[in-house]
DNA sequence: CACGTCACG
DNA sequence: ACGTACGTGACGTGT
């Protein structure tokens, strides 16, 4: 037999303070620690793959073996609150599981955890101890290993592995704490002695006993033969605490911790109301069935016809791998037949569907369109729950307690549907979501499939000869750096920089990550004046960033037509904003001239040219217009530049006496106020002193006192709620906020005052693209909409209607919605990216 | 696959 | 005394 015996407190604190995500459910249920148990178990119980499974509890009195303790647990912190609510959770899944339980009063964890292993030992069974505590080293054997977790790694321990480490047998490792103490178990060991010397006394005399014994007559010094003498007696008392007690009246017959078969249903439900569908998933657990309404549904395949099609009035479809599949009462009807397909799309039929995005694309690849599209799944999914990972039929089923008919096989995705989207259409309608669903997100799915239909236009040849051009610069700036170290490196690895800067040169160490020195950028910048090697690192870094990433990165993607065809995803972002991948168009650089000469290479196809919109500071005017504040609003109205009417409201002065360094002290709090201001961020990122930056920050907020009771308000109703809402109906839940972890509560009222912020300010541009996208197409303007970055449009027109363009984009951009401060927007064109926008 | 780094708004 | 801006995606290194 093989026991997997678990101490469930141990992993659970691992768990707990090894996930640095704060989780809970819709609730407000903390997960953080459940999931993190639950995957700590899933994976060793793959590695040891066990007859019978253990799981061991603390019980909350004091125990057995502290209780003559008088300060028992006097450097242990209790339970954090929302540790404590997940123990039982824990404790229910497990038993779910048909996995036994067990505690006894008086006892710890690492107490029936070493009655098990024992158990084990004289029957000849193989014991597998799963913990994150050292403690329970001592419990090693032949037939007891140790599988101790960290937040890394799981290490084995086998009596090998120990000696290896420890250099002396597991079962004295009592000995070891006996003498060198363990603070967060309250054993005190000998006052004086360490890890050090510890390990030494242990390795010569192995027991404590025969320390006592013999240590006077030998070679110590005499300065730890006076500690020893001192600490006789609290040597004995710490080892009889270090002892993990063997011979707790529980259950010894490894048979009986076979696991029962688990309760799928009540599992099923428990995990979904937990939210963990990715455990769901490792556990293939699937919807049961309900006795009330549920119905196996019997489908027949038919193909698809055109007479079916002119039928159908309203349908659910889905579109797989170039096969259509379309629901038609108790018939899925199918095909492959591209034609039949675009028949389909365009057809009046209301339709219903996931990923509808891909379904236009492959419409307009053939000129057609998708026509009447009424819901996306998926879009629905993502407004009810921003935070999630996918938007699979399959884990929306399981997130909404809808059966996943995975008996239906191959039509298991389109059969769910129809009850998935009852359900949450009618979460949409109940959270107040139903207008930015109907009137934006599922609008926005035609604009998105349109720009990309559309691509980019790309100067190939121009791309290869800058990566031409970078190589060179990259040979040389590599043989400086080389010179100078005196030996040969990779740059790009940030250990063997390190290794080079820190310790062969001897540069002052500015910041250290978690793995070793840090060389970003910063720290480069503050090395500069030290040694010349750092400006040619600086270069070499930069060349090689826009090489790889733009240089090579984009020229994989030229599509055959010598465009780039980006995905903007709808369904990926917290804040409602849209992101773009394979490339990202979003990020092509602009700050550097030499970055910016990238933008050389996006141009407009013949007779054409590009126009380009963006928002002036739409943040700044979104959090004007939402706080109301007089001052603020007084600012943007009367057109004046905001950061120098902000230098001229904190610094006091007239706008007149403001210079370029207030100015850009300024710029840096607006931006501090949208992320959602910390004095210490705002002093690094102005280079002054943390109370300098303090006092802009109160005088900010003295000067725009609605942006602080905007603030305040957001926040405070985030902690009561858990949620934030944009000017749209937007929501977002931040869990972080109910943290017991203060860095991360901070960080969830950051989020709380930058999400509506810059959540509205995304629900904006989308509407503006809808409306921009249907005036193209009303007025017949030969021109289409390419990208968007965040703020800003892009349209690729005719030449001979680039002035009907530039009105739409500004009309649309600037009267999207009735604001307080008026929205500008600057326009421009040019032959190339880099030309329309200046 | 996590981490450090760096590109953008 | 903590460790610090908000939101993304891609690349190279190293485990």
């Amino acid at each position: 037999m093989k026991l997997l015996a678990i101490d469930g407190n141990s992993i659970l604190h691992r768990a707990f303070y090894g996930i640095k995500q704060t989780l809970s459910n819709k609730n407000g249920v903390p997960t953080s620690a459940v999931f993190g148990f639950m995957n700590i178990y899933l994976k060793n119980l793959n590695v040891v793959n066990p007859d019978a499974v253990a799981v061991a509890f603390d019980r909350s009195e004091p125990t057995f073996r502290h209780e003559a303790v008088s300060s028992y647990k006097a450097n242990r912190h209790g339970m954090p609150d929302d540790l404590a609510e997940q123990l039982p959770i824990v404790k229910k899944l497990l038993s779910l599981m048909g996995i036994k339980v067990t505690d006894y009063a008086g006892y710890e964890a690492d107490d029936i955890l070493g009655t098990l292993a024992r158990a084990c030992s004289q029957n000849g069974d193989q014991c597998f101890i799963l913990t994150g505590d050292r403690d329970s080293l001592q419990l090693i054997n032949e037939n007891v290993t140790v599988m101790l977790t960290t937040n890394k790694e799981t290490i084995q321990y086998t009596p090998e592995r120990f000696f290896a480490d420890y250099g002396f047998q597991p079962i004295n490792l009592i000995d070891y704490k006996a003498l060198m103490g363990d603070s967060s178990d309250n054993i005190s060991g000998v006052a004086g002695i360490g890890e050090k010397t510890a390990s030494t006394l242990i390795k010569e005399f192995t027991t404590i006993e025969n320390l006592y014994e013999n240590y006077q007559n030998s070679g110590l010094t005499k300065g730890v033969k006076t500690k020893l003498e001192k600490g006789a007696e609290s040597a004995r008392e710490s080892k009889w605490l270090a002892t993990i007690c063997c011979e707790v009246p529980i259950d010894t017959v490894v048979e009986h911790y076979i696991p029962a078969e688990p309760d799928n249903e009540s599992l099923y439900s428990l995990l979904a109301e937990l939210e963990m569908f990715k455990v769901l998933d490792k556990l293939s657990l699937i919807m049961p069935e309900k006795p009330e309404d549920f119905q196996p549904i019997e489908v027949t395949e038919i193909s698809l016809t055109n007479e079916i099609i002119n039928s159908l009035t309203e349908c659910v479809y889905t579109f797989e791998k170039n096969k259509l599949y379309v629901l038609n009462n108790d018939t899925v009807c199918t095909t492959t037949d591209s034609d039949i397909i675009i028949k389909f799309l365009a057809s009046p039929c209301a339709k219903s569907t996931d990923n509808a995005k891909s379904h236009y694309r492959y419409a307009m690849l053939k000129n057609s369109n998708v026509n009447n599209l009424k819901n996306d799944v998926s879009i629905g999914g993502y407004l009810l729950n921003a935070s999630g990972t996918d938007y699979t039929i399959k884990t929306l089923c399981a997130e909404y307690g809808v059966h996943y008919y995975v008996e239906n096989g191959i039509f298991a995705d389109i059969v769910s549907i129809p009850a998935l989207l009852k359900k949450i259409r009618e979460f949409i309608e109940t959270e107040n979501l139903m207008s930015l669903y109907e009137n934006i997100e599922i609008p926005l799915i035609e604009v998105l499939a349109s720009m990309e239909d559309a691509g980019v236009k790309v100067d190939k040849q121009g791309v290869e000869d800058f990566g031409e051009f970078l190589s060179v610069m990259i040979s040389d700036a590599k043989k400086k750096i080389y010179n100078r170290a005196g030996h040969l490196f990779n740059i790009s690895s940030p250990k063997q920089l390190a290794t080079v800067l820190f310790e062969e040169m001897r540069l002052p160490v500015i910041k250290k990550t978690k793995t070793g020195y840090s060389t970003n950028a910063d720290v480069l910048e503050e090395l500069r004046d030290k040694d010349p090697i750092i400006e040619d690192i600086i270069n070499y870094r930069q060349y090689t960033k826009l090489n790889s990433t733009y240089v090579e990165g984009l020229i994989d993607k030229i599509s055959p037509d010598g465009r780039i065809h980006t995905s903007f995803r709808q369904t990926e972002t917290r804040t409602g904003r849209i992101s773009s991948t394979e490339p990202n168009m979003q990020n092509i650089p602009v700050r550097t001239e030499l970055g910016r000469h990238m933008r050389k290479f996006f141009i407009a196809d013949e007779n054409k040219i590009l126009v380009d919109a963006d928002y002036s500071q739409i943040e700044l005017r979104v959090m004007a217009h939402l706080c109301g504040d007089r001052n603020m609003m007084t600012a943007f109205n009367s057109g004046e530049d905001i950061h120098t009417s902000t230098a001229s409201q904190v610094f006091d002065v007239p706008p007149i006496m403001v210079n370029s360094e207030m100015r850009s002290a300024a710029k840096a709090v607006n931006f501090g106020i949208i992320y959602g201001i910390g004095a210490f961020s705002l002093a690094k990122d102005i280079n002054t002193s943390r109370e300098q930056a303090e006092q802009y920050i109160n005088s900010y907020l003295e000067r725009y006192p609605k942006v602080k009771k905007f603030m305040d308000d957001t926040v405070d109703n985030a902690m009561k709620t858990g949620i934030v809402t944009t000017m749209f109906g937007r929501k977002r839940r931040i869990s972080e906020i109910m943290s017991s972890n203060k860095i991360q509560q901070s960080a969830g009222k950051r989020i709380a005052m930058n999400t509506p912020v810059q959540g509205t300010a995304a629900d904006l541009i989308k509407i503006a693209m809808i409306n921009v996208y249907n005036r193209l197409k009303t007025e017949n303007i030969n021109a289409r909409l390419i990208l968007q970055v965040h703020d800003e449009l892009i349209i690729e027109s005719d030449i001979s209607c680039a002035e009907h363009a530039v009105t739409i984009l500004r009309e649309e951009m600037q009267n999207v919605h009735e604001m307080k401060v008026p929205l500008a927007v600057d326009v421009s064109k040019g032959k190339s990216w880099y030309e329309a926008k200046e």
